[in-house]
DNA sequence: CGCAGTCTAGCAC
DNA sequence: GTGCTAGACTGCG
């Protein structure tokens, strides 16, 4: 489990306004398994796991967490769904694709240099 | 477009 | 308790 938990904190570092990808949630924590990140977000976050550090009010912002290309993979609640809740946070996105994808995308290790 | 690599969670035995 | 399958992915051919 410890390592969805840090999924979810990662995921939670996000700020508003801003997106992160399962690639950095993995690299983040030194894995390669960007399917069991995914993983971790769909199943577990979804049903509120108030324990240990993780706040059931602070829910894991999934929606927030995008593919290595800024589009929109995943999430069982429906692209659209996402897409919609991302631009409400302020991010553009077009066609299941995130337009200011490498300006609000969030790295845990501060920057990325294109 | 299709296959291989990597890790966790769930189900079956 | 151990083993196999499936999955919100990514990278290479």
């Amino acid at each position: 489990m410890r390592f969805s938990e840090k999924v979810w904190q990662l995921c939670r570092k996000v700020p508003k306004g801003k997106v992160t990808t399962y690639k950095e949630i993995a690299a983040a924590m030194k894995t390669k398994a960007y399917r069991a990140v995914g993983n971790a977000l769909n199943r577990n976050p979804m049903t509120l796991f108030a324990k240990g550090s993780i706040q059931k009010r602070d829910i894991v912002p999934c929606h927030r967490v995008v593919g290595s290309d800024g589009s929109l993979v995943g999430f069982a609640r429906g692209l659209g769904k996402k897409a919609e809740m991302l631009r409400k946070e302020g991010i553009k996105v077009k066609n299941n694709k995130l337009v200011n994808f490498e300006e609000a995308l969030y790295t845990y290790y501060g920057k990325r240099k294109v």
